[in-house]
DNA sequence: TGATTTTGGTAACAGGTGTTACCTATCCCG
DNA sequence: CGGGATAGGTAACACCTGTTACCAAAATCA
């Protein structure tokens, strides 16, 4: 016959033969109680055989701790583009959060919702501290949670806050790859950013490009500055205008992988040759960019490693340790669309 | 100066001149409750005034329910593969859950982890439910959870269990793709595989291939079905087999689109045209299908249905109604590859 | 021996909420 | 005017745990 109810401290007690504060020493290993090692025994075993493990609500509620942190999603205009990188994030982050006995609430957030959901978290009890992802400079809630002083880290910068965040190079990164093609002697070279110049990712790329270029002695023409937006359209769109600049540039970096699918496609509709006739550089290195045709060199965002420092940031925070933002570093993927590299996956 | 502390209902009482309980029954809009209206709106003013959301813990201990769910979500061998529908299905059954105001607490659950961890979620009061994706059906753990009573719903379909799931109709989606294929003149129709045989969904997507062409008289020759692994690679190589084939094949099913991408790539290398020379069709419509080279025709997977699916079977579950299954319908998506539809995305 | 420490253990409280049983006016109806 | 119903509201309990203050007995020390 099948046990209906949970176990309770108290059946643990009662099975042991000993009081309901003795368990509670014994499993949480007290270190100032002297409790001998056969009454040990006796607890342990009694716990193992009922199945018992201690009710989250009833401890967080002595406690005055959750043992849980938030991830909040804004879903905005880039919900396509962030998405991709959600899998890894989550991942780290639980992985990160569970070493120390931590859970994690996923914690979706539309557009037209109301500001109290991302408060209540908080302030509801539902989550010691919140991970946010996609933060707006301009969004109230994030001045409020300051107020209240609730732990929050960011997932993305927000330029002007003063809260502890994880993000990657993309200044670096950027540069890095388009000294990869300067290299491969390339010298028109032109950009498709990530995303609308609105967007911190997007302008920090578009400085690494600059940056390269400078580096070089090259000025880059205003033509072949071209802003994508996130999708593969607009990486299409965009690569069909850099067709018609001339002189026609002969390196492409596009700051996002699903931008680039598009400029691809766009390049295989005009019949140019990749890299041939023009070589294009990626970032964010996402599982398919192996098996685009040709293989796509890109720089590699590490997504699971920017969830689990997020959550280590936030449980420094939480344990009172000093929390420093993280800046991660990256890595070129070399492959064949940039013209040095294996052509086979 | 800020206020550190949450309130608490009592602060609300408080300042709106009535005891706690009064509090309670306004803000939960207790039925039999009579409460004038100007005490009722003097409760709501203070609650607002001071930012009150009831404690979760304190709440969810005397209500001895959490409002909360979890997503165990295993990690195996198809980890990249599974990987792409997390955030569609994380999204979608978030959304059904917060419809009721219940939370989502996600879960991976590490291949050398103990069984205890997700007997916890249930027994330690952290979810009332636990959705499950990944199951074995030679998992102790599942049969624990049975005989405990804790509310299961499942993510894929385990033989032999008698717990309700949620997952799409691969066999009339593998048939509906392949009847496609039949449709437009094609007989020598091979497949490779999503998985190896040992997973049901490829068992069952092998089955849909199989009742197409008996409809159509035609009796697959053995070398015509390849199984493929969950990734790109494993598509290659199948594919490359294909292609020693003689008579050679002039249309391949292939049930997953990472899988393709790999077969597509194969298909490249070797300069075999795509639709001219061989057709090609996928499996699950994944946001890049639609910029493969060309763009893939495939069946579409409904990664956000699914997981608001889930969510509601355990809703109603939680609630007492009664929770059938569901076995969603699928939709081809008609692309390039297949040669018909058209050549832009 | 008497005083002090150590060992092994427990009673009792705090934490915030929902709900039940109960109480007191006031109102309605015969 | 009496009695019952109703409106408006409250005191008190239960939920389960971690921790503090405390106690009794045994061991140690002066």
């Amino acid at each position: 016959m099948p046990r209906k109810r949970r176990a309770s401290s108290f059946d643990v007690a009662r099975l042991a033969g000993v009081s309901r504060t003795t368990v509670s020493l014994v499993l949480n290993n007290a270190p100032h109680a002297h409790i001998s090692e056969e009454t040990r025994r006796r607890v342990w075993e009694a716990a193992r055989k009922l199945q018992y493990f201690p009710h989250a609500a009833a401890r967080s509620l002595v406690e005055g701790r959750t043992r849980t942190v938030a991830l909040v999603w804004h879903r905005g205009p880039d919900v396509n583009y962030r998405d991709v990188f959600l899998p890894g994030l989550l991942q780290g982050l639980a992985s990160a959060l569970h070493a120390q006995g931590y859970s994690l609430l996923f914690r979706p957030i539309e557009p037209q919702e109301p500001d109290d959901v991302v408060l209540e978290l908080a302030l509801g009890g539902y989550a010691d501290g919140l991970i946010i992802s996609g933060p707006k400079a301009e969004d109230p809630v994030l001045a409020e949670l300051v107020r209240r002083e609730v732990p929050v880290v960011l997932h993305g910068q927000v330029p002007g806050l003063a809260l502890p965040y994880v993000d990657v190079d993309n200044v670096a990164g950027a540069k890095r790859a388009v000294s990869h093609l300067l290299r491969l002697g390339h010298r028109r070279i032109a950009i498709i950013t990530n995303a609308r110049p609105e967007y911190v990712s997007a302008r920090q790329r578009l400085e690494g490009y600059r940056l390269a270029l400078r580096e070089a002695g090259i000025t880059p023409l205003p033509q072949w500055i071209q802003y994508g937006d996130f999708d593969e359209a607009s990486g299409r769109k965009a690569m069909q205008a850099l067709l018609e600049v001339q002189p026609r540039p002969t390196a492409v970096f596009v700051a996002s992988d699903l931008v680039a699918l598009g400029a691809l496609y766009a390049l295989w509709e005009a019949g140019v040759r990749v890299p041939q006739d023009m070589a294009v550089v990626g970032f964010d290195d996402l599982p398919l960019a192996a098996y685009t045709i040709p293989p796509l060199t890109t720089v590699r965002v590490p997504a699971w490693d920017l969830g689990f420092a997020a959550g280590q940031l936030m449980l420094h925070r939480l344990q009172g340790r000093p929390a420093v933002s993280q800046r991660l570093p990256i890595e070129l993927v070399v492959r064949a669309s940039c013209g040095s590299g294996s052509n086979t996956p």
